[in-house]
RNA sequence: UCCCCUGUAGCUCAAUCGGUAGAGCGAGCGGCUGUUAACCGCUAGGUUCGAGGUUCGAGUCCUCGCGGGGGAGCCA
C-alpha cells in the first residue's frame, strides 16, 4: 500500500501500454470466464468510466478472494497496462497482484447493478456518491466552484468571508435560524447535566431573554452576506462572497434548501446595467467551464438525465440574455390569450407560471427582468425617479426559474432612511449600514447566485436535494 | 404552510367489482462466454408503512398517524 495509486481518469486518457501501474478503487461489476480469468470494472471516482481489469486465474490468491469481489467491494491492483482488444476501451490493466481491501456483502449492499430511483438514493446519501450520476454531479460541482473563483479572481475581485453567525436581519430574505446557548443554560438551571439531542422533547423556557444569551442579543445564521459585502466593496473595490446560507422557511419544493451555497459579488461604482452585464458573463463562464472541463459527465447528463441539457447550455452561450423591464413582462403576460391560474396586474409578484412562460416559451432563453415595483422589494434597492420602481433584477432561466437576484443598492442616505421606515424598520438598527452612506457613499450593485440552482441548470437534475451532497430541508438533516 | 397523488419482495412496479400475493431487475446456485447494460436455466425472498374501524372476508373501503412524490407560496 505504500505505492501511490494512479487515477483511472489519467490511465484511460494518457496511460502508456506496457507501463507498470497501481490502481485502487471500488468494483462496479465482475464477469468470469470459463478459462478461469475474470474481468473487473474498477471505478475510483476520478471519472465516469471504469478501468477494465483482467485477472488471470493464476494470480496469487485470486481464486480464494474471487467470490468476494462483488459490486461495491474495494481493491488494490498492480499490473501492466495493455492495449485492449475490446471495442469499449483503449487500455486495460492486466493484474499481476490483486488485494481485496474491503468486502461488500451482495445480499446487503444497497447499490445494485441496476438503476435506482433518486428518492431511494437520497435515503442512502452516504453511498450515493458511488453511483455514476452522483459521481458526475460531484465532479461538475467541483468544476463550477473552481470556475466561479477563476471568474472573479481574473477580474480582480477580492474574495471576502462574511459572517455565518450574524445579528443583522437582511430583511426580505426569509425566516432565520436562531443561534442560542440559552437552551443549555435553562437545562443546566434545572439541574440536568446533558443537553437533549435534536428530536428530543426539550421544553425551552417560555420566554428567552437574549440579553443573557451568548452574544447578548438575538443572533442567527446568515441569510445573505450582502450587507457585509457592501462594507468591503465600498473600501476595496469589487468583492465576492462564496459561502453557506440558511433559510428557515418551511419550503418543500424541488428548488429550495434550508442550507445552500450562495455567491454574492458586490461592485462599487457600478449601476444596474453593469450588474446585469456581470451576471450574464458570470453564468456564461460557468457554463463554458463545465462543457470544457467535464465533457464526459455533461454528455452523461444529456444522455441519461435530460436530453435537452446540452442544447439549452449551447443556447445560453450563443445568445444575449434578453432584458425586459418588469412592466414589459407584465404587458407580455397579460396580453397573451393564455389563461393563468394567478392573473397578474402591475404591482404583483410574477408567479412561477409567468416566469416559466417568459423564459421557456415566449423568449426560449434566459431573460433578465429589471425595475420591479418598490412595494414588493426590500429596503436596500435603489429607487428610480418614477417613484414606483427600484433597480432590481432577476435572471430567469428555462426549467429552473430564478437563478440570480440582484440590484443596484440605494446609496443616498435620505432615500435609504425613507425606505427603511417605509418597510417598518428602525434606521437606528442599521447604523453601520447607514454610515456607508454618510461617509464617501458611492453607487454600487451586486447579486446572489444560488450554486445548487446553477447545478440544476447544468446537470438537468430535477430536484435540488440531489445536487448538494447532504441536503437539509424541513424534517431532514441526516448524515 | 396549503392542494393533489402515493406507500406491496433488496430495488422498480402489477394485482379486474372487496375473494388463495405476482413480474422484471438484483441476489444465490449451475451453464455459456475476450467479456463489457453480458446471456441461458433453476432457487430463495412478503407482518402489503403503522394503529384503529367496516365486512363472512381488506393490499383494495373509512379514520388517524408516519414516510415519499408532484404543484403552490416564500426565495437563490
Amino acid at each position: 500500500m505504500s505505492t501511490q495509486a494512479a487515477r483511472v481518469a489519467t490511465l484511460l486518457t494518457r496511460g502508456e501500454p506496457g507501463s507498470q501501474v497501481v490502481v485502487a478503487g471500488w468494483v462496479r461489476t465482475r464477469r468470469d470466464s470459463k478459462q478461469g480469468f475474470s474481468f473487473i470494472e474498477l471505478n475510483d471516482g476520478s471519472c465516469m468510466a471504469n478501468l477494465q481489469i483482467v485477472v488471470d486465474g493464476n494470480v496469487p490468491g485470486f481464486t480464494e478472494i474471487k467470490s468476494d469481489l462483488t459490486t461495491g467491494s474495494s481493491v488494490h491492483v498492480a499490473g501492466e497496462l495493455k492495449e485492449s482488444p475490446g471495442a469499449k476501451q483503449r487500455v486495460e490493466l492486466h493484474a499481476a497482484s490483486l488485494e481485496l481491501l474491503g468486502t461488500a456483502d451482495a445480499d446487503e449492499y444497497p447499490l445494485q447493478k441496476k438503476r435506482h430511483s433518486f428518492e431511494f438514493l437520497r435515503e442512502i446519501a452516504h453511498l450515493r456518491p458511488r453511483t455514476n450520476t452522483f459521481g458526475a454531479i460531484a465532479r461538475v460541482r467541483n468544476c463550477v466552484c473552481r470556475a466561479i473563483h477563476e471568474f472573479f479572481q481574473s477580474r480582480g475581485f477580492l474574495n471576502v468571508q462574511t459572517p455565518i453567525i450574524t445579528t443583522s436581519d437582511c430583511e426580505g430574505a426569509g425566516e432565520m435560524f436562531t443561534v442560542t446557548t440559552l437552551l443549555h443554560e435553562s437545562i443546566a438551571a434545572r439541574g440536568e447535566t446533558k443537553v437533549p439531542g435534536p428530536g428530543t422533547a426539550a421544553s425551552p423556557p417560555s420566554t428567552l431573554n437574549f440579553q443573557n444569551d451568548f452574544f447578548g442579543k438575538r443572533a442567527s445564521l446568515t441569510v445573505s452576506g450582502q450587507l457585509e459585502a457592501e462594507i468591503f466593496a465600498t473600501s476595496l473595490g469589487p468583492v465576492y462572497t462564496f459561502g453557506p446560507t440558511f433559510r428557515a422557511e418551511n419550503s418543500n419544493t424541488a428548488r429550495h434548501l434550508a442550507e445552500f451555497w450562495m455567491i454574492e459579488p458586490e461592485v462599487p461604482f457600478c449601476d444596474l446595467d453593469g450588474d446585469m452585464q456581470l451576471a450574464e458573463a458570470f453564468i456564461k463562464s460557468i457554463v463554458q467551464a463545465s462543457l470544457d472541463e467535464c465533457r464526459e459527465d455533461m454528455e452523461f447528463f444529456n444522455e441519461r438525465i435530460d436530453n435537452t441539457v446540452l442544447g439549452t447550455l449551447q443556447n445560453i452561450l450563443d445568445h444575449e440574455f434578453k432584458r425586459i423591464s418588469y412592466s414589459e413582462a407584465v404587458d407580455i403576460v397579460t396580453s397573451t390569450d393564455r389563461t393563468w391560474e394567478y392573473p397578474v396586474k402591475w404591482g404583483d409578484n410574477l408567479q412561477a407560471e409567468h416566469e416559466r412562460f417568459l423564459t421557456e416559451e415566449h423568449f426560449g432563453q434566459p431573460i433578465i427582468v429589471f425595475d420591479y415595483p418598490r412595494t414588493i422589494k426590500p429596503f436596500y434597492m435603489y429607487c428610480n425617479d418614477d417613484g414606483r420602481t427600484v433597480r432590481a433584477m432577476d435572471v430567469l432561466v428555462p426549467r429552473v426559474g430564478e437563478i440570480i437576484g440582484g440590484s443596484q443598492r440605494e446609496h443616498r442616505l435620505e432615500t435609504l432612511d425613507l425606505r427603511l421606515r417605509e418597510c417598518g424598520l428602525d434606521p437606528a438598527d442599521y447604523w453601520w449600514y447607514r454610515d456607508l452612506r454618510r461617509y464617501g457613499s458611492v453607487p454600487h450593485s451586486g447579486f446572489g447566485l444560488g450554486l445548487e440552482r446553477m447545478l440544476l441548470l447544468l446537470t438537468g437534475m430535477q430536484n435540488i436535494r440531489d445536487v448538494i451532497p447532504f441536503p437539509r430541508t424541513p424534517k431532514h438533516a441526516d448524515f
